[in-house]
DNA sequence: AAGACGGGGTG
DNA sequence: CACCCAGTCTT
């Protein structure tokens, strides 16, 4: 999108969230304390979760000064389930510090309520532009998502710097005369159509989006993935020959073990049975397997637990391209991963 | 910049 | 089961 198209982005935008928007239960008030306590349920909270939490607190501390005068552990209990248990207990602390510092009253500006334990960047703007129609950037995930494709930023969003980027965009484009409903607009797309599998066909920007202009809404938001230890079960095969050859296939060219030969395998589905799960995964059709040998290795971010299979291949069955067969000569020859020639050196002593 | 913090929904 | 999600604080 270009920011020239602003005013009609702005009116496509807030048309269709003054249509479509959910009717919840902190979109009925004005009051900024209310709309704190929900921002803050709502991080990383799902909004049918939130809704009952949000009424029965509102209903046992309907003042900042009730929530300020109030038992830690009785705060707590209201917040049972909800998680991420250090959001209320910082709530609390900072209603006491606007009751104690503010006379009550919520601060106007990003500097000042950013003090507030328990605001960062976000919840200082939400706070700011819902409740007070101050034009400030709320960005969490889904406006990053959002933005992301508006105007195919492709910076990774993993980055922490990279949420400047979009904070500036949002200021750039932001609707002076109704912050508080483009912000809202901006989530509740990210929240309903403008979703990480976008819907765009139900779009009311889309002609503004340069992503869906090129296809690449799929692609966006880039974001590098955290680097979990991830256990995998893997079923090897070996499958021989009658004239002593086994069949092996090469790995892709890109990422782990790239280009490397080795046993047929598939991730064990145990639910499935192997020697199903190996046709529907590669086509193969083997008459039996017998297990031959078990055991772990780890690679840099995932570990394998291997099982091997001697296998005999059925007369009938197809061999999938990038199979081939190899004698033990020639196995010699190629790269193969220690899984591998752990299973190949388990074949020879056996 | 990375890790901790909870729980629930989803493919 | 891995991954995602309306973030903030600590290290």
């Amino acid at each position: 999108m270009k920011i020239s198209q602003k005013e009609e982005f702005n009116k496509a935008l807030l048309t269709w969230y003054h249509q479509e928007k959910r009717d919840l239960p902190w979109r009925r008030t004005s009051d900024p304390y209310y709309i704190w306590v929900s921002e803050v349920m709502l991080q990383q909270t799902r909004v049918d979760t939130v809704i009952p939490y949000y009424e029965k607190f509102i209903a046992s501390f309907p003042t900042m000064e009730s929530l300020a005068e109030a038992e830690e552990e009785h705060v707590l209990k209201h917040w049972e389930g909800l998680g991420y248990y250090s959001r209320v207990r910082n709530l609390q602390a900072g209603v006491k510090e606007v009751v104690g510092n503010y006379e009550s009253k919520i601060p106007r500006t990003r500097a000042e309520i950013l003090n507030l334990r328990g605001i960062g960047p976000y919840t200082a703007g939400a706070v700011l532009s819902i409740a007070y129609g101050v034009p400030e950037h709320a960005v969490d995930g889904n406006v990053m998502r959002v933005f992301s494709r508006l105007f195919m930023i492709e910076e990774d969003i993993a980055l922490p710097k990279t949420k400047k980027v979009f904070e500036q965009r949002v200021m750039d484009v932001i609707d002076e005369t109704d912050p508080s409903s483009f912000n809202q607009a901006i989530m509740e797309l990210g929240a309903t159509i403008c979703t990480p599998n976008p819907r765009c066909l139900l779009c009311p920007v889309r002609d503004f989006c340069t992503a869906f202009e090129e296809g690449k809404q799929e692609e966006l938001p880039v974001k590098t993935k955290k680097l979990k230890k991830k256990v995998m079960t893997i079923h090897s095969f070996a499958i021989s020959e009658p004239g002593g050859k086994w069949l092996l296939r090469k790995r892709p060219a890109q990422g782990l073990l790239g280009d490397f030969w080795e046993f047929p395998q598939i991730e064990c589905n145990p639910s499935m049975d192997s020697a199903d799960a190996l046709k529907s995964a590669t086509g193969l059709v083997i008459e039996q397997g017998e297990a031959f040998a078990q055991f772990k290795h780890i690679f840099s971010h995932v570990t394998w637990h291997v099982e091997g299979y001697h296998a005999v291949l059925k007369d009938s069955s197809p061999i999938p391209e990038g199979y081939r067969f190899f004698s033990d000569e020639e196995l010699e020859l190629v790269p193969q991963s220690k899984p591998m020639s752990k299973l190949l050196m388990h074949l020879k002593n056996n």
